[in-house]
This record gives C-alpha cells, sequence and structure tokens, in this order.
DNA sequence: AAAATCAATGAAGGTTTCTGTTAAGATTGA
DNA sequence: TCAATCTTAACAGAAACCTTCATTGATTTT
C-alpha cells in the first residue's frame, strides 16, 4: 500500500489554500507551487481535477487563480482522496481464484476503515500557521 | 492511495498455504500459481521475499515446495505487507513546502491505524473453505 | 475596441516504477 | 545421471508519474 505524491502534492496545495480562506485574494499556481514545492505544471492537473469535483473553484484572467468552495472544516482528506483518485482506497487485485472473493471483502473493510479515518482530518486541521514562518528576515 | 496487485497476490497464496498447514504436503509454485490464479514466474519472486522474511520456508528438489514457518494464527497480513513492500503504508512525498512536516504526521498517524487493523486479519481468518468447492462435479 | 498580457486548460512526450516473462543456474530425490 | 523443483538475474511491456508545449479565456492598457 502506498501513498502516492499526487495525493500529497493535493493535500498540502489545498491546507495552503485553507490558509488564505476568507482573505479575499485569489490564490495562483506559482504561488502554490513555490510556497508548497509542487511542480508548477503537474499542480495545474492536479488543480483541474480539485475543480472539476467542487472542492475549489477558479477564475481566468490577470487577476485569476483559486481559491475554496468550501469552507476548511467542510473538506476532508477523504474529498481530495476521492477527487484525484476517484476512490480512498484503489484495490488493484482480480479478486480470482480460492481466495479471491474473501481477500476482496478484506480489503473492503480495511478501505471502509480507511474511509472513516480520514474524514476525520478536515483542511482547518492541516492548516496549522507554519512556525517557521516566524524566522523572516 | 492503492492496494498493489503484487500485495493481494502474496495475500492469496498465504492463505493457501494456511489452508494446507498441517497436511504434511509441500505446496509447490505451480499448485499455488493454479489455485490461486497467479502468475506462475510472478509467483516465485513473490516466495522468494515471504522466504527471506522468515514467513515461509521452501525445499528444493523434485519433492520441493512451500510451507507455512509459522503456525496461521501467528501470521498477519501486516507481516505479509512488510514483507513483501517493506512497510504497511509507504510514504511517497518529500514533506516539503509549508504543510509538509505537518502532511507527514498526518500520513504518519493514518499508517499507524493501518498497521493495527492489518495485524487483526491473521492467516486462519483468510483461509476459510471456499463455498464453490462444495459444487465439484 | 483592439492589442497585449496574464493565467487556466488541454494535449503530447519522457522518465521512472510496477508487473510479468525468459532463461540460466542450483539442489534434491530416484 | 536424469528429472523435478526452487533460486536468481536480466529483460520487456504496461502503467504511473512528472514535465513541457500549445491553446483558450479573461483582464487591462492604449
Amino acid at each position: 500500500m502506498k501513498v502516492s505524491v499526487k495525493i500529497d502534492y493535493a493535500c498540502r496545495v489545498m491546507a495552503e489554500l485553507a490558509r488564505l480562506h476568507g482573505s479575499g485574494t485569489l490564490a495562483q499556481i506559482d504561488h502554490l507551487a513555490q510556497t508548497e514545492a509542487v511542480p508548477a505544471n503537474f499542480l495545474a492537473q492536479i488543480l483541474g481535477k480539485l475543480r472539476t469535483h467542487g472542492l475549489i473553484t477558479s477564475r481566468r484572467g490577470s487577476l485569476g487563480g483559486y481559491v475554496l468552495a468550501r469552507s476548511p472544516e467542510e473538506i476532508s482528506l477523504y474529498d481530495i482522496l476521492l477527487a484525484v483518485e476517484g476512490e480512498c482506497l484503489h484495490l488493484s487485485g482480480n479478486f480470482q481464484g480460492r481466495s479471491g472473493r474473501r481477500l476482496k471483502q478484506v480489503w473492503g473493510e480495511i478501505s471502509a476503515d480507511l474511509g472513516k479515518k480520514t474524514k476525520g482530518y478536515t483542511l482547518n486541521q492541516l492548516a496549522t500557521k507554519n512556525p517557521t514562518e516566524m524566522y523572516y528576515i
């Protein structure tokens, strides 16, 4: 089992968007890419998915950028997983063979558990102020 | 997040080995491959990892094959994950950026939770008799 | 209003990882 | 010795990851 870079990027960027929530400013790709150390063009694709799944909204043009579509408390890690990968835990198995059916059941239970857990993490919990921000020059 | 085909194969084959546990017979690759519908050559690699991590023992030669190294109750899904992939939940993130540290912490908590859950599934729970076996011709 | 600029969107290519195959040894039993 | 079996390494195809480039849409300036 593994968590992809893509997911990690998505969560970090959403955390940054949560920090900017309510400030009235739109976050541009370059800002998000630099702040969270994510390749800008790849990030554009990820933001696209988050947008089509209704987690964020975007605006084009010279004053464009991205904002959260809902308040941080209403967006969970589970929502992000669903938007970016389609499901919380992707099962690659074919579930054939003598134990296939049973294993599918087991992975399903684990997936459900993971769903519960990830629904418990919302963006306001992720978007804590980073202590390193205090060390401005 | 996703569970790899490899892991699913490993679990299914271990379940079959659990069914044969105590019978005194060694399971050969071809039997395991056919019973659990796993590519035989790929399976050989997986069995190699399970062996070097002490979950199974093998015997070469014309009457060779594989057996569980411990009883089914003493082998968990967690053990299999560890043997095949090195860790329960692999974190691909680089944990940079403003939210990197916090996200690493979150994934760590989720990983710990997953560890607990997978330790709860032992082979005797997976190696149930398959109902389709009753429909012999 | 037209042009220039800025930013999101979409499509195509390269690189690494995963999955599976092939083949050549090494060991055991008959 | 011969046949059956595990063991290991090297290779090939597929998928995922990441990057780059071109296009489209919105805003501002002239």
